[in-house]
DNA sequence: CCTATTTGACCATC
DNA sequence: GATGGTCAAATAGG
């Protein structure tokens, strides 16, 4: 296939691009729906990572032949940059017992600019700014509501990415430890983590097999030491909007959280998911080769690769 | 006095 | 007009 692929020029290759583009969104489709997204904790890294791939995967065929990609209605799914600021949310839970009130603790130094009672809900809605706005033109912002349901829960919403210097310093692999070091580190912790995902995801089972392969596979490890909850917004960010806001130069990674307040293990603690520009993260380790294999043959076989999900 | 937070006013969007 | 988001003057705290 992959020779009969090789000597076949874009245009003949698009009905089987699309093909797989197709199944690709199915396998995502399928993916997300296997999640009880209400109760699976850890399963809600799954699906941001791989449609970031997916959508990196995506920018890079648009730049091999933009047109194959803008033809292709990914049901709404665009592949083109988004003109927003990239914004997702996650949720915090604070230890009641510390007694930890207001604004969530999570690496960064924010400065509030507002507060405001939103309709339907009980509690106010802060807004925050990153304290080097002004002094180094950071304009990451994030807005912290307490939640309704649970009371010990807020809603984060982060805006923008930090461009200041404290992201800098928090960067996992910023960190003296050496290279091997960290990778060893995130592959233990990736292991825990998938230990976690078995036996917390609620959700259906039996089509998680072939994921939990890849999980398991030595070349898969979860990007730092911490495990985000992305929370896809029911909204106006739905997961396919999610998509599109995952250009290359943002991802979903997340980095070490690093709070006093949050030394119990089993605890839900506050992980914070960044958006790091710079992150060379690439779970399934295709989009490399996408980048490098602008020749058409590997780009098929790394669809093929979505396919074998 | 300086810095951070609060809060009412204003603005943009739907 | 209602609502969410932002601004900026007032206020609080060190």
């Amino acid at each position: 296939m992959e020779n009969n692929t090789r000597s076949m020029s874009y245009l003949d290759q698009k009905p089987l691009i699309l093909n797989e583009l197709t199944q690709a969104k199915k396998l995502l489709k399928q993916l997300e729906s296997d999640f009880d997204v209400a109760t699976c904790t850890n399963g809600h890294l799954l699906v941001p990572i791989i449609l970031s791939t997916f959508e990196k995967s995506l920018s890079m065929l648009s730049g091999i032949n933009s047109k194959i990609v803008s033809d292709y209605d990914l049901n709404g799914i665009s592949c083109k940059k988004r003109k927003t600021v990239p914004r997702w949310t996650e949720q915090v839970r604070v230890c009641e017992q510390t007694g930890l009130e207001g604004p969530i603790e999570d690496g960064y130094s924010w400065r509030k600019y507002g507060q405001k009672d939103i309709l339907g809900t009980r509690h106010p809605r802060g807004y925050y700014k990153c304290a080097y706005k002004n002094a180094q033109d950071c304009l990451a912002m994030k807005q912290v509501q307490r939640s309704d349901e649970d009371t010990s829960i807020f809603n984060v919403t982060y805006r923008g990415k930090h461009t200041c210097t404290e992201a800098e310093h928090l960067l996992p692999w910023k960190s003296e430890n050496s290279p091997d070091q960290e990778n060893e580190k995130r592959l233990k912790k990736s292991q825990e983590t998938i230990i976690n995902f078995q036996t917390g995801c609620h959700g259906k089972t039996e089509d998680l097999n072939t994921t939990q392969a890849v999980l398991r596979s030595p070349s898969f490890s979860f990007p730092s030491d911490s495990i985000p909850i992305p929370c896809i917004e029911k909204e106006s960010h739905n997961n396919n909007d999610i998509l599109s806001s995952m250009t290359p130069d943002n991802h979903f990674v997340s980095s070490p959280f690093s709070s006093p307040k949050t030394s119990e293990s089993n605890s839900f603690s506050p992980y914070r998911v960044q958006d790091l520009q710079t992150l060379d993260f690439d779970p399934f380790g295709f989009t490399s080769t996408v980048t490098s294999a602008f020749d058409s043959a590997d780009l098929y076989f790394e669809l093929g690769f979505i396919d074998g999900l």
